[in-house]
DNA sequence: CGCAATTGGTGGGTAAAAGTGGGTTTTTGT
DNA sequence: ACAAAAACCCACTTTTACCCACCAATTGCG
């Protein structure tokens, strides 16, 4: 299970150094594809495999699921770990999620979260900001 | 299975190179054709041919899949990579699609879609958005 | 408690491969 | 037979993958 937040900062070339203590549960072999909501999302590769499978049964005439599978599908990549545990972000990917030096990843159980430093503190505050977080209807009478 | 998005140029005669890391994959003789969405689709000829036998197989006299039959058998062609990997797309290909310079390459697993640059940053938007995605009905409870 | 050794992170340099742009020849269609 | 277009080939430029070297941080040991 992945968890935590690390802020990692990648060089000019587009690589990111992944936490060492990470690394043995990624494996070398990790897919990096792109989340609606701006963020990039980041798999070991045989736990994406499942997912990409569900998503390209869809119908790929009908608007919606072709859209998430362009998205999810379209923007993954096969990325190997190089010899010191770093990820080669692809120029496509960086654009797509604003990347720059100051990246957030987060562990998200399954998988990782990498986002744009700002964008990350930006979707923060726009939770908080409202002050009172309405539950999702599926966590009723649900506490922290 | 193809992954990835890539930003590909055309040059001047039409020629359009194939990342090498796809090339193995797609052997010399692939087949592209339209898409009602607006790109193109490029399969590698032998995964094609079921696909167009299925196609014909509707009745012709159905409006909806008379339609679908024209826009995708009628605009296919057999194409063969040049010796450096490129492929030439015809000019009412290219027309349909809009395509001039720069060109996106979105890999489907199966095959993969060729979008004008501009057409491909249009659906994305209008992807996004909404902020909220609604998933498709087929996947009720699934979570990335 | 401090020093040394090891591990993690960072930044390039370089050789090989891939991408790009024509120029020339061959084919095709009129 | 001629013009236009496509196929082929070659040379140049750019990019990428791989490697190595250095700096920082942390840990272990004397």
């Amino acid at each position: 299970m992945f968890r935590g937040t690390t802020n990692l900062s990648m060089d000019v070339k587009g690589r990111l150094a992944v936490p060492a203590k990470h690394r043995e549960a990624l494996q070398t072999k990790v897919v990096l594809t792109a989340h609606p909501h701006g963020c990039l999302l980041l798999y070991p590769q045989p736990a994406w495999e499942p997912i990409e499978a569900k998503m390209m049964a869809l119908s790929s005439f009908d608007k919606q699921s072709s859209g998430l599978q362009r998205l999810l599908v379209g923007y993954a990549e096969d990325i190997e770990l190089d010899s010191a545990g770093r990820l080669l972000v692809s120029p496509t990917l960086r654009e797509f999620a604003g990347l720059e030096k100051e990246v957030m990843l987060v562990g998200q159980g399954s998988h990782f979260e990498m986002w744009h430093l700002e964008a990350w503190r930006k979707q923060l505050d726009s939770l908080m900001a409202g002050g009172d977080i309405e539950m999702p209807a599926e966590l009723e009478g649900f506490s922290l």
